[in-house]
DNA sequence: GCATTGTCTTGAGAATCGTTCATGCTAATG
DNA sequence: CATTAGCATGAACGATTCTCAAGACAATGC
């Protein structure tokens, strides 16, 4: 019998392209999804999808399982908000501070979609704080903080966001632009453009440059992306931003990006919430809707 | 993870209104029900449904839910039909037979329904038979035959559509017309009327009267329901009917009817096929299609 | 030409989940 | 106050559905 399960595995599969993705997106083994797709295919009595392309070509069986996925699966969500609106009908307040500079990109659309649903929790980004987001948590001052790099404290709950990779800009003429990635020691007599944040809490750093001992000729910092992309164009300098916070500039051949290593620097993005808030349906919702907004407008992250 | 099974469910309890009868129409038992939906409320953090009313009433998260039913099961169902006809674009012929008297009630609707959706099946009810239809059905001049009393044939095979209960009709006025239940010895004075079909083939006999030894006074046939009405009503006889197809008439008011003896004569009413056609997506699609249009249209059936 | 990598398949075992069965509880009915 | 019908509950079972480990296959690179 059809579930709905099947129905969230291939709309996975299709904005995936691959068994392996898909079966991250939902949270099983890859294994279990092609047993899944074999048994429904079996039951179905005709193959759903084409494996030996990439991405995978759906059949028209499989197209038509998909269009059937895309009418219920945004009815069953909707139902769902309901439901949960309706069992907990308590008022809430989302206030929240966003460490890492260039999250507005999806925080700003996950934050419209959420209050057409939730008219009666108050969601804000309050400006003008002196103390640190984490801290004000526990404090209440703040409910929810965007973090890449999570603290142990009493009472906080860092709930896994997305993962994405962290690669070097370089200007379109710098002899690093044609190569599949750099060494550590590549940046020793480069200028790294950085946020002007604290030295540890910047990846480029931490998971990069210091365990190889490196350090680049010079360190400037720049408040906005922006800034940066144009300083890092004239050459004046590299820059380690996340993946999706650079697409905009490369698909414009404004910089190149270059991996960080051979495996490339990959961190997670957390959302830093108090224990008590952790099940409250607004706030279920709420990472609901930030995780499906960041993978629908982000490219190039992967599940936590 | 809310599934279409949770969906299923919902919409049996409300056509149902009991947990128990419920069950019986997806075809599981009370205590699975039990235990899915409060799985279910557990996890939704709200009940769905008050238990002590009867029919049972839904709570608003239960009407929401029930509303994201009627809006989904439909497309699935839909879907579910284009599979089939993807997966065999074969030729069908589903040529048929009725021995049972009063299905055309069921049956052309039935019939309406899935001439839409299959077009390249030929669907007929072919007249003016001399032969057995049983027997027209292995060799070929027949597909499908409608019948309550399965008689085992060589690639025969019998899918159990419903089930229903045998009524017996008398005048308003008649002594019995007060009475839950007749006895078989109550109609030792009676005139019986009947079908003009073999005596072997009617339930009052061989589940009634037989077994108890007893024979009406007189037994006269006719042909059609509504002449059998007439004469029951101007008390000129009684008999033995499937309780939906006397609904019209006592819902008029016309006629009463009283269960055969204390546990009622419960009958199921089978499709015979043949074997090589049970599997065939457009018989699976039919007999669904039929159960699923009794269940609408007649009143006091079963599951079989 | 042969290792390497990434993807999908397969089969067996394991875990999980749902179902059954037996029983107890409650409310309505006579 | 017995009786019946409907629902809840818990233990045991059973069947899906997953994970794990291994293998096939194709594309890619040395």
């Amino acid at each position: 019998m059809l579930e709905l399960r099947h129905l969230r595995t291939l709309i996975a599969l299709r904005d995936a392209g691959s068994l392996v993705e898909a079966a991250e997106r939902v949270h099983l083994t890859q294994s279990a999804l092609s047993h899944q797709l074999k048994d429904l295919e079996e039951r179905l009595g005709s193959p759903l999808f084409e494996r030996k392309t990439r991405p995978v070509t759906f059949t028209r069986a499989g197209q038509r399982l998909v269009e059937l996925a895309e009418q219920v699966l945004p009815q069953v969500r909707m139902a769902e908000r309901d439901l949960a609106r309706l069992a907990g009908n308590e008022q809430g307040r989302l206030h929240m501070a966003i460490e890492c500079h260039s999250c507005f990109q999806w925080l700003m659309p996950t934050m419209d979609h959420f209050r057409d649903h939730w008219p009666e929790v108050e969601v804000d980004i309050p400006g003008g704080h002196h103390f640190e987001p984490l801290d004000a948590l526990p404090r209440e001052q703040l409910d929810l903080v965007i973090t890449a790099d999570p603290q142990p404290l009493p009472g906080v709950h860092y709930e896994p966001l997305f993962r994405y990779q962290g690669l070097l800009a370089v200007s379109r003429h710098h002899p690093l632009a044609g190569q599949p990635f750099v060494s550590p020691a590549s940046l020793a007599e480069e200028t790294l453009i950085t946020y002007p944040v604290e030295h540890a809490r910047l990846d480029v750093f931490t998971q990069f440059l210091d365990p190889a001992g490196v350090t680049p000729r010079e360190v400037r910092t720049a408040e906005l992306t922006i800034m940066m992309m144009q300083l890092v164009a004239s050459g004046r300098g590299v820059c380690a931003l996340p993946n999706w916070a650079l697409t905009e500039y490369l698909e414009r051949d404004y910089v190149k990006a270059v991996a960080l290593g051979e495996h490339g620097v990959w961190s997670t993005l957390f959302a830093a919430i108090r224990e008590e808030t952790r099940e409250t349906p607004w706030m279920v919702d709420f990472l609901r809707t930030a995780r499906e907004t960041s993978f629908a407008v982000l490219e190039g992250i992967k599940p936590a």
